[in-house]
DNA sequence: CACCAGGGTGGTT
DNA sequence: AACCACCATGGT
């Protein structure tokens, strides 16, 4: 059921290629800028942050906060968002480096980033997917109202049941990495601001089949 | 004008 | 453990 979801997105939306950056750190530092904020405008204090020659650790351990919240205000929640960079800036530098980082076993490198102020299960997965291409599955509050769905009427199961579920019946981060970005694609798309929306996202707008068939498929 | 975007934290019940 | 307010800019 994963893999035909994955299938139809793809056919659908196409390969959405995420995540376009340097380096690691250039991902991490955009998976905190990106909370709850539209991609344009993290990207675009990415870039600030890249000009300012400020996108290594050294220098975000080192720069004064509000510097650094000035070269990221088109991101949003500047001030919150200077003070997680700097702790995942700290916690980086402590750590060894991000070469230290890459040998860790994905468990290690979960329990770490969660371990970072500012950085929960949604921001540390998305680092381990993309950064780090461990194959695991991003729950987001997408994820969770597309699959809601699709086992309607049943209730949807816990976020740890369906990131495990998914990431064994996909197995690579290859492929985890593409079905959420899909999935954010939808939403955007045509039916995530629909409430309920079974006919639309099931049937005839999106292409899907009726979730009975779904589900066995 | 209201509403939302690739969440997480801290405080209250 | 389940809510809740809060953080703040830029596009539609």
């Amino acid at each position: 059921m994963f893999a035909t979801v994955l299938e139809r997105l793809l056919g659908r939306y196409g390969r959405q290629g995420w995540w376009p950056a340097d380096s690691e750190l250039e991902i991490m530092v955009g998976a905190v800028l990106v909370q709850r904020t539209a991609w344009r405008n993290a990207a675009a204090a990415v870039e600030r942050l890249k000009s300012a020659g400020a996108l290594s650790t050294n220098v975000l351990t080192t720069i004064p906060l509000g510097r650094l919240e000035h070269l990221i205000t088109s991101a949003g929640f500047f001030r919150v968002k200077a003070k997680r960079l700097r702790a995942l800036a700290d916690s980086v530098a402590r750590a060894g480096g991000v070469t230290v980082l890459r040998s860790y076993p994905t468990p290690r490198l979960r329990a770490y980033l969660l371990d970072v102020h500012g950085i929960g299960p949604e921001t540390a997965d998305s680092i381990l997917g993309y950064a780090f291409e461990r194959p695991v599955f991003v729950v987001d509050a997408y994820a969770r109202r597309l699959f809601a769905r699709l086992a309607y009427p049943d209730p949807l199961a816990a976020d740890a049941t369906l990131k495990s579920e998914c990431e064994h019946a996909l197995k690579t981060a290859s492929n985890l990495n593409e079905l959420h970005a899909l999935i954010i694609a939808h939403g955007r798309a045509s039916c995530g601001s629909i409430p309920r929306c079974l006919d639309c996202c099931l049937k005839s707008a999106c292409g899907y089949a009726r979730a009975e068939s779904l589900a066995s498929a």
